[in-house]
DNA sequence: GGTTGCATGTAAATGGTTACATGATTGT
DNA sequence: ACAATCATGTAACCATTTACATGCAACC
């Protein structure tokens, strides 16, 4: 999937700038699952202009540059739709965070008790703003449905690391006492 | 984290070649949270030998190339030790599974359906390796609870498709009654 | 006075994947 | 016969990130 079809899917959902378009990657509803960044959103929406996929019209500003609000043309629709029938990649995870504390013996316990602190934090705030999203307008059935997949999945992931944190940090404080008994 | 990490963590596990490592992040235990390829790992490997954080012993074989055995040097130890205390970039989740289910609505239902259960089929399938992991030699804490949190949230998932499925397809299938009434 | 937000864009550097090259053995 | 497994390695290619370039307004 490359930046060209996300960008085509922000703009599915209403007309944007690139700058509105990085913003839905970072805080938005599909920050949770996808990334791009300026240096891929704005060639993106030079291609899709130049293939007739997105229409840009500038909005003028005052001691600002020209606002470009991209939107969608009927051929951008259709190339979208195509795309989405695509067989989606497999996913990507890439977490320093379990990769660092699969090796938790080689670390001193309170930095393994510090670095799960930190992630549950970092679960339960990223919780209470999906939960809190209590949208003006309705919802389509697929948004609605990926964000509760994502609250769901978050929050097995907190309540496992708040039900096991004490356990391992004891554990790796005590190595020897296992191996030794 | 770069590949150079990534490989002295399966080696400190271990002495491995480089088919082995790959194979670490392709079936073993962090093909969950990390990925590595051959051209990844091969020159991350010559890199690592010449720093002097690997050693490698050269092992004949019939008819086949011969097989380098990679493992440790006491600097290589004190390296990989240094960057786990790093701290961690934020895990980066790519999912095309997420972003084609968030447009739902522009799909067929019988895909939406097909798609879901595609993924829980994968789901279950990755759970049972997991739990039947019974693994003979003792499994560092570590291990033990990254595994765990794998279950823990391959099983919300699992659970969370199954729970809702049904009601996506049916929302998908009727866009309009909703909005009707 | 410094940081953050708004707003666009380019260029260099990074890092990694994919494909190629080679080749025997084992299983279907 | 054909695919898969074992086994290493290189090179081209690709995509993305990072840094740079510019600049005002609002907030702390």
């Amino acid at each position: 999937m490359d930046s060209k079809t996300l960008c085509l899917g922000v703009l599915s959902r209403g007309e944007a700038s690139g700058y509105e378009i990085k913003k839905a990657f970072e805080e938005g509803p599909f920050s949770h699952f996808h990334q791009a960044s300026f240096g891929a959103i704005y060639p993106s929406l030079n291609a899709l202009s130049n293939e007739g996929l997105v229409a840009c019209r500038a909005q003028a500003q005052e001691k600002r540059p020209d606002k470009k609000i991209y939107s969608l043309t009927a051929k951008g629709r259709d190339a979208f739709a195509a795309a989405l029938l695509s067989q989606p990649d497999h996913d990507r995870v890439r977490s320093d965070f379990l990769f660092i504390l699969f090796f938790a013996q080689f670390l001193p316990p309170a930095r393994v008790g510090a670095l799960i602190d930190e992630r549950i934090a970092w679960y339960r705030q990223s919780l209470e703003r999906m939960e809190d999203c209590t949208e003006t307008n309705v919802v389509p059935a697929g948004a609605a449905f990926v964000r509760g997949m994502g609250i769901a999945v978050y929050r097995a992931a907190a309540e496992y690391l708040e039900t096991n944190r004490d356990a391992l940090v004891a554990d790796v404080a005590e190595p020897e006492a296992l191996v030794a008994e």
